[in-house]
DNA sequence: AGTCCAATAT
DNA sequence: CATATTGGAC
């Protein structure tokens, strides 16, 4: 609080736990909503609707539950922004106007690590988090799901990127992500393939097979490429999804799809049955199934 | 030090 | 578009 008073003027907004150790937050809230009308949000492990009803009754600009993801903190300058737009009654269109806003919002970091007003020498320099840390797409199981029964749909020999991107129909994926998916899609078949064809030989050339064999037995199975034959997912899902991806701008980002790291086992694809050889039998669907003709 | 794999470069 | 390489998380 008296970090509060000594800086009102450059406090934008204020992210408060509902437990602070020393103080009580509603008490906090009270007094910041009392005295200075900074925005404040709330963040606590605890959700339930009566804790949260206590907050936003008391002025809690917004209440969010932990542990948090980066999206959902990514739009909390919008409270800045409302108070701003209630405040001033103008501007409230003018991108220009909302950069500058979210940029001082951003400082807000450096501010409590420093306790000093240096908001301004960043303005600057601040730049958005996400050209720091780019998140990857995560290939769900599902997201997977779809991109087979795109490519089943096509025909394994006419499914490129775009077309596949088309038949998907999932927002902001881009044919780029498809492509790359693509690539390691067909990689697999073709390891799978030569597996397949070589069962008879040496069984250390089938299961390890050195750069120089496997680049062999590839050209040999780009000739048969076209004659592989692949099962369409049993349940043809083409469910339309909605995924978020990087550079999205969701205003509630609950439902991101997007993980900071996927899942994938050790195994590589494992997740996804690559593997026709999986041998869960039970009530395991088999995403894809091929055989040389 | 090495693997994995989406992103990016070619 | 296909293929090769990179780069960041593990």
């Amino acid at each position: 609080m008296s970090f509060i008073y000594g800086n009102q003027r450059i406090v934008d907004l204020i992210i408060c736990d509902a437990f602070f150790p020393t103080e009580d937050s509603l008490l906090i809230l009270k007094e910041v909503t009392s005295k200075f009308d900074i925005p404040t949000v709330i963040m606590s492990s605890n959700g339930d609707t009566r804790t949260v009803m206590k907050y936003i009754t008391n002025g809690a600009s917004d209440f969010l539950i932990k542990p948090l993801r980066i999206e959902e903190l990514k739009n909390i300058w919008q409270h800045v922004f409302r108070k701003q737009i209630g405040a001033e009654h103008r501007n409230y269109n003018d991108a220009q106007h909302v950069d500058q806003l979210s940029y001082r919002t951003m400082g807000i970091t450096k501010v409590t690590a420093t306790l000093d007003s240096e908001i301004r020498e960043n303005n600057g320099t601040v730049t958005d988090i996400r050209d720091l840390k780019k998140s990857r797409l995560s290939w769900t199981m599902q997201l997977h799901r779809q991109f087979i029964a795109a490519v089943n749909f096509l025909g394994v020999d006419k499914a490129v990127p775009k077309k596949i991107l088309e038949v998907m129909k999932v927002k902001h994926l881009t044919r780029e992500q498809v492509a790359s998916h693509l690539q390691k899609y067909r990689l697999h078949l073709i390891r799978n393939s030569t597996q397949t064809l070589h069962k008879d030989d040496t069984p250390s050339s089938s299961s390890h097979p050195s750069p120089n064999e496997s680049s062999i037995l590839r050209t040999q199975l780009n000739s048969s490429a076209d004659s592989l034959y692949i099962d369409i997912d049993r349940d043809g899902c083409m469910e339309i999804t909605d995924y978020s991806l990087p550079r999205d701008d969701l205003s509630s980002g609950s439902n991101c799809m997007l993980g900071e790291r996927n899942n994938y086992s050790p195994e590589g694809f494992q997740d996804f049955r690559w593997d026709p050889a999986d041998k869960q039998g039970s009530e395991t669907t088999y995403l894809w199934n091929f055989e040389a003709e």
